[in-house]
DNA sequence: ATTTTTTTTTAGATTTGTCTAAATTTAAAT
DNA sequence: ATTTAAATTTAGACAAATCTAAAAAAAAAT
């Protein structure tokens, strides 16, 4: 385990985000990620190369060697632990939570990450619903879909809310639908595609299309 | 409000610990603290002085302008938060707080201190008994003594322990003196130095000298 | 198959924060 | 009052991370 800079981190982490399936990362694209010059990438990918955090030959774009991978896992989790924290401890919206933890994220003392991370309850999602890795970089990959495109009769988690309204939030809370809740759809009524759903312990009930829509489950 | 880098903020603070009275402070203190070396100091105490964070005319010294002094309080503010915050929610020791917290210290967002500062409850001091400026750069600076040197009849504030071992504050849960719990001495035995003490809704008891040395109270 | 365009890399410069070694100033000692 | 020692500053260099402008390579268009 080394250490590295904030801007080594920044591009590790831009870099796993942009390379999906096979395709190599361009260049350009790190470049608009981060707000830089495309000749200040080529500088940095030199230098990862280096340190053999990532594959790379001239001109051919490049890919996270695994130890690469393991350092952008890293600062992901570290990331999204800060936006728990910051969304679910210190009231943050949502949408004020990603900046400030682009800063903490760099704070790198594995203990204090641990700690922060059975603080928070070892939380296996983000305010935004991503999934946080856990101490050995693995990551919870089962695929999110809307509670409106739940087939009937499958038990589901729920995993995030999209809209971030008060107004959504207080429905959320009288109809007792939390974050982890297993919850099962029962009946699709077609008329206004509204859907019959049932929670641990309760009786079914019925929501709107669109409150479903805005709830995600895996 | 203008931003500070993190080795401009370091300074800054460094400065101020070691500015007391009308003493000026020399280039090879704050090397020394720093562990850097004069030159680098000299270098940045040019730009700190440009800055108009400190006067210094060469060779002479530096003190903290008022506006030096008002950066350094935040950094300290932040610093102590943080420690607070390791220590309280995170239960870590009250020795490995203060490295950790000099990472956090530079993450700089105000709306991000002050929600922490009210999740925290607005604490007025930090896990070593430091007191916590407040939003303003207010500072509690009322003097902090030992209980065993408290005269009787005078009701003062439990600040900290010094004593970090699980078996004193075993005892201190078991007596119920709690950091912020009003406290009264009420009589003083010269056999043995014991003290009877008298806590709020409680009828008085007495400790020994030795427990009486390591809470401090103001 | 060229030419043109786009992408990427190189070369050289800049800023921040640091360093070493030498020069200068101040303080201490005789 | 000099000399010596200590503290401080200057001068010049270096590493990290960035940039601009020019060169080179790859891709796209004719």
């Amino acid at each position: 385990m080394f250490n590295f800079s904030t801007s080594e981190e920044n591009y590790i982490k831009t870099i796993y985000h942009l390379q999906t399936g096979q395709h190599t990362v361009t260049t350009n694209a790190v470049a608009e990620k981060l707000n830089t010059r495309p000749a200040s990438v080529t500088d940095m990918m030199k230098k990862l190369k280096a340190k053999k955090l990532l594959h790379y030959q001239p001109y051919q774009g490049f890919r996270l060697s695994h130890e690469g991978k393991r350092v952008a896992l890293d600062v992901i989790r570290r990331h999204r632990l800060w936006e728990f924290f910051l969304a679910e401890k210190l009231k943050f919206k949502w949408d004020e939570v990603h900046a400030l933890a682009e800063d903490l994220e760099h704070v790198s003392s594995k203990k204090l990450i641990d700690k922060l991370d059975d603080f928070l309850g070892n939380p296996k999602f983000d305010p935004h619903g991503d999934p946080i890795p856990n101490s050995l970089g693995k990551i919870d990959d089962s695929e999110q879909i809307s509670l409106a495109d739940l087939p009937m009769n499958k038990i589901a988690e729920v995993r995030r809310v999209i809209n971030q309204s008060g107004e959504l939030l207080e429905l959320l809370q009288h109809k007792k639908i939390t974050i982890g809740a297993r919850i099962e759809v029962k009946r699709k009524f077609h008329f206004d595609h509204s859907i019959e759903i049932k929670l641990r312990q309760q009786p079914p009930f019925s929501i709107s299309q669109q409150l479903a829509k805005n709830i995600y489950v895996s």
